[in-house]
DNA sequence: TCAAAAAATGACGGCTATCTCATTATGGGA
DNA sequence: TCCCATAATGAGATAGCCGTCATTTTTTGA
């Protein structure tokens, strides 16, 4: 692979390296305080910058939140994409999909409550969220794994279970409300509470032997 | 009982009629625009009263969210206690309860409308909601209908397929959903899939003979 | 009928937020 | 070295909202 790293003209690469220091600060910020709580201003003077700075970057406010959304929902995707893809069946995707999404979203306080204020200020987070979700779900019906009828509502309950999954695990809760969700994604989808476990079972074991 | 219905002066009959117009306003309004999309400015422009005139009545705007919150999930949970306390079984409660929450949600829009923004912008409506779903819950403990241990997760992932319901009823979707979302919690606590249906069933029918 | 009490008014001060723009600072390269 | 394109600045124009209060209007009941 071509390996244009630094193609970057200084120019270019200080803009990158601003534009990286306020949507950064927009995360810090708006995972503490939410999106709606945190102010232009106050995130160009946690990046150090002056107010009107920011609008150098970004249109205005809408942007950066979508660009850190996007931002945070793709990193969390990509921290558990090897291992997730790695996997053959549907069942098996969803069961890690979850578990892995809401322990990534543990490890990683800031992205996990940035994701809990943009389910209730940022409604585009859900068509992030729920891509691989469905494509998992769509695997999973095509090898014939889920009985249950899978329509929007379902993928629905999915992602209000993930919620609580993460925000349960942002609040103190034990690993475990992970597998939990994962097990409850399985039943809605017409698993029987034996098998769902089975199958999480095994995708715990199938994980640790490919994680890194 | 004694009929003391207008043991009220005509000076605090005027004073209850206000207040419940800018209550009503307020219903309407925040149900449309959200809780913090609405201003106090607003509501008293749609009650037909000036800015002013509403801060005799609430103290600050955080006062009547509270009461119109209030309002409308204790109407929501009356409209169907009756039939409600009348179901012997824990399960068969829940199913009702959260089947019937659904359905008040759709009939009276506003109701459901606020509900959903108020799950975002008013956390203390959780517990107003929860409230009886915990005391159904933990009958059916008592009765030995669930096995799945009940705690705190149970409870938000409840919550959460409950709203999930409640959104889905509200933007077009059939009424099975109720019926599902009522088969979910069952599932959730630990029933089969099967069990959940027939019980779901079974409610269904008490429901309708002893409803009016 | 009429004075006193209660209800209602709406302009206003204080605050905060967004976004603009004339101006200044910086640093890359001829 | 020093010019100039680019980056950064921050005061300010505009707008919206909250909550107050001196004033006016309405209503009651003696």
């Amino acid at each position: 692979m071509p390996q244009q790293k630094t193609a970057l003209t200084p120019r270019e690469a200080k803009r990158v390296r601003t534009r990286a220091r306020l949507t950064e600060s927009a995360l810090r910020l708006m995972a503490e305080r939410g999106i709606n709580g945190t102010s232009v201003s106050e995130i160009a003077a946690e990046a150090e910058l002056a107010n009107g700075t920011f609008y150098l970057y970004f249109k205005d406010k809408s942007e950066i939140v979508a660009a850190v959304c996007q931002a945070v929902t793709l990193a969390m995707h990509n921290e558990m994409n090897s291992v997730r893809l790695s996997l053959e069946q549907g069942s098996a995707r969803v069961a890690f999909g979850t578990q892995q999404f809401i322990e990534i979203a543990a490890a990683e306080p800031n992205w996990g409550r940035l994701l809990m204020w943009a389910f209730s200020e940022f409604e585009a987070i859900k068509d992030d969220v729920s891509h691989y979700m469905r494509l998992d779900v769509a695997l999973g019906v095509e090898q014939g794994c889920f009985t249950e009828p899978v329509d929007e509502f379902v993928i629905d309950t999915m992602l209000a279970i993930l919620r609580a999954g993460i925000n349960s695990r942002l609040n103190g809760a034990d690993v475990e409300v992970g597998a939990r969700a994962a097990e409850y994604h399985l039943r809605i989808l017409g698993m029987t509470a034996a098998d769902a476990r089975r199958v999480r079972l095994a995708t715990d074991k199938a994980a640790e032997r490919r994680g890194s």
